[in-house]
RNA sequence: GCCCCCAUCGUUCAGUGGCCUAGGACACCUGCCUUUCACGCAGGCAACACGGGUUCGAAUCCCGUUGGGGGUGCCA
C-alpha cells in the first residue's frame, strides 16, 4: 500500500543524513513514522539532514530513497536542508540580534585545557557569554542556554523526561565555516514546516531540551511572530533502539545492517518490513504477527511501541522472509528470484522452481539446491557419506550394483526413475533413496530427486552412480 | 565523571492490581507425516534481575540496589 492524500493534520518526517547508506535502525525510524502517516492519514515527508557537508554525499540521497522505495515507504513532500541554509543562518542571526547567542573564538584544546585546570568535567565552560565578540575568522556562534529551571517534554513512548538546565551547555548552532549545525536546521525546520510528531532513535533524546529552547526562541523571532497555531510543540515518540548480540546499537561499521545488503541476500522488502515492524511493536489483537501491512496499518499506535531496546535477531527474520517466499505465487517467485538464478538456465529453473520455492529462507539460496543438476555433485560431507553408504555396507553396493544396472535402460522421466529406484529398495528390502541421493548430490538432503535427476544425462547419472560405487 | 533511559522464557511480542499454576511466535529438543530435506501437525524445554515498601491481593504501583544501554562534537 502507499499513502493516502493527507486528510489530517499530523506530519511527520523521516530525516536522515545522508552519510551512509540506509540501515536497519533508519529504516525502522522511517517505518513508523509511515506507519503512523498511514494510520492517521497524515503527511509523512523526507527531509535529509546534510548539514554536515564534510560527511554528507550526494548520491547516498539517492541510496537512501531508494532503499526506502524498496521497502515500500513513500512520501508526500521532500527537502535537503543544505537549500535552507539561509533560513537557519538568518534564525541564529537573530538569536545574537537579541542577545539569546554569542560569539565564541575558543578553540576545542582552550576549552579542554580549562576544564581539565579546573578539575571538571563537561564540555564548554561559557567562557565567551560575556565578552562581546563579533563575527571573526574562526569563530561559532553559541547559543546562551538558562543557568536554572527544568526543560521537561512529554515522551508518547517514555513518558516525561526532565533535563535541568544547568547541565546543559552552551552549545554551538554555527560554524565557524559560517554552515548552522543539526539543532538549529533540525528546530527550525519542524516549526516551520509544521511537524506535529517527531518519531526516532532513542539515542536522540537527550537533543530534545536544546531543539525545545532552541524552537521557544524561534517562535519570539518576527520570522514566526505572525505564523498561526506554531506555539505547540510537536509531540514526541523515541523509539527503543536495536541492538546487536551484545546489546550495543547496531552500527553500520560492525553489523553491517544495510537494507540494500538485505535485499542482495534475498530477503523480500515486505518480509523485511513485517519484521522490523514487530521490533518495539505487536498487534493489538494479539493475532499472528506475520501479516500483510494493511491489516497492521489500523491497529498501529506510538503509545504502544515498547521503552526496551530489541535485538535483531536474524534467524526469526529468516522465518519471516521463508513465509513470505513460500507465499508468493509461482510466476511471482520466478521473477524475484530471477536476479539470484542468473546462472542458471532459465528453463532448467522454471521446471525446477516448485521444488525449491518452499525450502529457501533466502532467495539467494536458490543456485545452492541445484548446484549437482546444473554442475558436479558437490564434495560429500565425510560423516555424512558414511552415515549414508557405510552404515549399512553390505546393502548399500548391492543397491548401487541394481540401480545401476536397472537405471541404464529406463525410460528418462520421473515416475519412471522413481519406480527403478525404489522398485530396488522393494526387492532388497531396503531404503535406496538416500545412496542414489548421495551418489549424484553429494549430499544427504536437498529438493525432490527424480525430478531434477531427468534434466542429467543417463551417461551422468550412471557414471556418478558407478564412481560412488567404486567407493564403497 | 556528568546527564538521560531501560529491565517478563536464549530471542521477540503479550500481560497496565485479582482471569498468571505468566500466553503467542522465533530458536532449540521429541514425536507424527514423508523411502531425502523442507513444509505441515502434535508435544517439550524455558522468564516476571534483587531487596524493601503500598495493598486483602503485585509481573503489574512506589523507593532503593544491581545490571544494561544511550548521550556527553564546530556529527546527526
Amino acid at each position: 500500500m502507499t499513502l493516502a492524500e493527507p486528510t489530517s493534520d499530523v506530519r511527520v518526517r523521516f530525516s536522515p543524513a545522508p552519510t551512509g547508506y540506509l540501515h536497519v535502525g533508519s529504516a525502522r525510524s522511517a517505518l513508523f513514522n509511515w506507519m503512523y502517516a498511514a494510520r492517521t492519514e497524515g503527511t509523512m515527508i523526507l527531509r535529509v539532514e546534510d548539514t554536515d557537508a564534510d560527511r554528507s554525499q550526494d548520491e547516498l540521497v539517492q541510496a537512501i530513497r531508494d532503499s526506502l522505495g524498496w521497502l515500500g515507504i513513500d512520501w508526500h513532500e521532500e527537502y535537503r536542508q543544505s537549500d535552507r541554509f539561509d533560513l537557519y543562518r538568518a534564525a541564529a542571526q537573530d538569536f545574537v540580534d537579541r542577545g539569546l547567542a554569542y560569539y565564541c573564538d575558543c578553540s576545542q584544546e582552550d576549552v579542554k585545557a580549562r576544564i581539565e585546570a579546573k578539575g571538571e568535567s563537561g564540555g564548554y565552560d561559557s567562557f565567551c557569554r560575556d565578552r562581546g565578540l563579533g563575527p571573526a575568522e574562526n569563530t561559532v556562534v553559541r547559543f546562551r542556554t538558562p543557568t536554572e529551571g527544568t526543560t521537561s517534554y512529554d515522551d508518547l513512548i517514555r513518558g516525561t523526561v526532565s533535563f535541568e538546565n544547568d547541565t546543559l551547555e552552551d552549545f554551538v548552532i554555527v560554524r565557524s565555516s559560517g554552515v548552522p549545525l543539526f539543532h538549529v536546521a533540525n528546530a527550525y525546520d519542524d516549526l516551520d514546516m509544521g511537524i506535529t510528531h517527531v518519531v526516532r532513535g532513542e539515542d536522540l533524546v537527550n537533543t530534545v531540551p536544546r531543539v525545545l529552547l532552541l524552537r521557544q526562541a524561534m517562535l519570539g523571532s518576527s520570522v514566526f511572530a505572525d505564523r498561526e497555531g506554531l506555539a505547540e510543540a510537536p509531540v514526541f515518540a523515541h523509539l527503543p533502539l536495536i541492538v546487536n548480540e551484545q546489546r550495543k546499537k547496531l552500527s553500520k561499521r560492525r553489523d553491517d545492517v544495510s537494507v540494500g545488503e538485505f535485499a542482495d541476500r534475498g530477503f523480500l522488502p515486505e518480509a523485511m518490513r513485517n519484521y522490523l515492524l514487530t521490533l518495539g511493536w505487536g498487534p493489538r489483537d494479539e493475532g499472528d504477527e506475520i501479516r500483510p501491512i494493511d491489516e497492521l496499518v489500523p491497529q498501529f499506535d506510538l503509545a504502544d511501541i515498547n521503552k526496551a531496546p530489541a535485538f535483531f535477531d536474524i534467524k526469526k527474520l529468516e522465518h519471516f522472509n521463508g513465509e513470505y517466499i513460500r507465499a508468493l505465487p509461482l510466476d511471482d517467485f520466478l521473477t524475484r528470484v530471477a536476479p539470484f538464478v542468473a546462472e542458471i538456465d532459465s528453463g532448467l529453473f522454471e521446471r525446477m522452481a516448485p521444488f525449491v520455492q518452499g525450502r529457501l529462507k533466502r532467495l539467494d539460496e536458490a543456485p545452492s539446491f541445484l548446484d549437482w543438476v546444473v554442475g558436479d555433485p558437490r564434495e560429500p560431507e565425510e560423516k555424512d557419506w558414511r552415515k549414508t553408504m557405510t552404515k549399512e555396507k553390505d546393502r548399500v553396493p548391492e543397491v548401487l550394483d541394481l540401480v545401476i544396472e536397472r537405471l541404464a535402460d529406463c525410460p528418462w522421466e520421473p515416475e519412471a526413475l522413481e519406480k527403478a529406484v525404489f522398485g530396488v529398495g522393494e526387492e532388497l528390502g531396503t531404503k535406496t533413496q538416500l545412496p542414489v541421493r548421495m551418489a549424484l548430490s553429494g549430499s544427504r538432503s536437498g529438493i525432490p530427486l527424480f525430478e531434477p535427476m531427468v534434466e542429467l544425462d543417463r551417461d551422468v547419472v550412471l557414471d556418478r552412480l558407478r564412481a560412488a560405487r567404486a567407493k564403497v
